[in-house]
DNA sequence: ATCTACTCCTGATTGC
DNA sequence: TGCAATCAGGAGTAGA
C-alpha cells in the first residue's frame, strides 16, 4: 500500500505532465472515500498544470489558482497512457486528458480521494498535517517534545499524521525495529536517545525506499503492466513466526489500534 | 484535550 | 471445486 515513498515515486512518475493543459476530465466512478463532485472538475478544464508535488501522502496538482488534491488510499494507482488509447480497466475512476497523454486514477478499494480547492493550505485534509519526516525540523527535539506527555503507544504516535506525516503501518514497524524500541512503549517513556533513533531511522528507511522506487519507475508507469508497489527489505513486517535476522528469535505479531504490529521481543524493549 | 474504536471497500487468502 | 468467512489497512470521525 502506498506510504510516503510510493507517493513520492508516483509524483516523480507523472512530473512530465507539468506545463500541460487539461483538455478534458472524465469521471467514470464518482464513488471514492468522499464522492467526487463533478461540477468542481469542470473548473479545471482548459487550465494548465503549473506544478505537481507531494505533501504527506497527498499528491497536489497546482492548476493556476485551483488545486487538485489526490490521495491514493490503500490501493490507488496512477497510470499514463496515450490519449487516443481506448484502454479501460476495472476501477478506473477519473481521467485527466491532455493533448498527447491521459492520466488515469484507478482505485479498487475506493479508500482514495480527489478534491478541488482554491486554498490548498486551508483545505481540511491539509491544514492540520504534521511535519515532513525528511525535513530537518523532524528531529530529536521535535519528536521528544511532541510526545513526552503522551499515554499513547510510540507506534500510534509515529503513525499519527498530525505529528509526522507519511509513515504507515509497514514503515512504523520497521522504524521501531531498527530503533530497537518496543512498539507498545508509551510516548511519555520515550527517551531523547529513543527519539533520536526514531527520527534517524525514519529518514534512512524512507530515503532508501524512495531510491528503490526510482529504479522501478519505468515499469511502475508502463501502460501494460502494473507492477504494484515495491518494498524495501523488511526486517519484521509480515514476518510472524520467522527468525529475527539479528538474534534468531521468532518475530511476534500483536494487535495495536486494530492494526497488526510485528516485533522481535528480544531486540525491542 | 487525548486517545481508541469504528468505518468505508474489494481482492486475496483461508477454511470447510 | 466452490462458496463463505476472514483479513488487510489510511485516516476522518464519533464517542469515551
Amino acid at each position: 500500500m502506498p506510504e510516503l515513498p510510493e507517493v513520492e515515486t508516483s509524483v516523480r512518475g507523472i512530473s512530465s505532465l507539468s506545463g500541460e493543459k487539461i483538455q478534458q476530465i472524465k469521471v467514470h466512478i464518482p464513488k471514492l472515500r468522499w464522492p467526487i463532485k463533478e461540477n468542481d472538475f469542470l473548473d479545471l478544464e482548459d487550465r494548465k498544470i503549473v506544478s505537481i508535488y507531494r505533501r504527506a501522502k497527498y499528491i497536489i496538482f497546482n492548476c493556476e489558482e485551483k488545486f487538485l488534491v489526490l490521495h491514493l488510499g490503500m490501493t490507488g494507482t496512477l497510470r499514463i497512457i496515450p490519449t487516443k488509447s481506448n484502454e479501460y480497466k476495472k476501477h478506473d475512476h477519473v481521467e485527466l486528458i491532455f493533448k498527447k497523454n491521459k492520466l488515469i486514477f484507478n482505485d479498487p478499494r475506493r479508500f482514495g480521494s480527489i478534491h478541488i480547492t482554491n486554498n490548498i493550505n486551508e483545505h481540511f485534509l491539509i491544514k492540520n498535517l504534521g511535519v515532513e519526516p525528511l525535513d530537518e525540523v523532524f528531529n530529536e527535539d521535535y519528536l521528544y517534545t511532541k510526545i513526552k506527555k503522551s499515554n499513547a503507544s510510540i507506534k500510534s504516535l509515529i503513525m499519527n499524521q498530525k505529528i509526522v506525516v507519511g509513515i504507515g503501518n509497514i514503515y512504523a514497524n520497521e522504524v521501531l525495529f531498527l530503533s530497537r524500541i518496543n512498539p507498545r512503549k508509551k510516548g511519555k517513556y520515550i527517551t531523547r536517545k529513543n527519539a533520536s533513533e526514531i527520527t534517524k531511522h525514519s529518514k534512512s528507511i524512507l530515503r532508501k525506499a524512495i531510491n528503490a522506487g526510482g529504479t522501478t519507475l519505468q515499469d511502475f508507469f508502463s501502460p501494460s503492466g502494473n507492477k504494484g508497489y515495491f518494498k524495501v527489505d523488511l526486517n519484521v513486517y509480515d514476518r510472524e513466526g520467522e527468525k529475527c535476522f539479528d538474534c534468531s528469535n521468532l518475530i511476534k505479531r500483536i494487535e495495536q489500534n486494530q492494526r497488526s504490529t510485528f516485533l522481535c521481543r528480544n531486540c525491542q524493549s
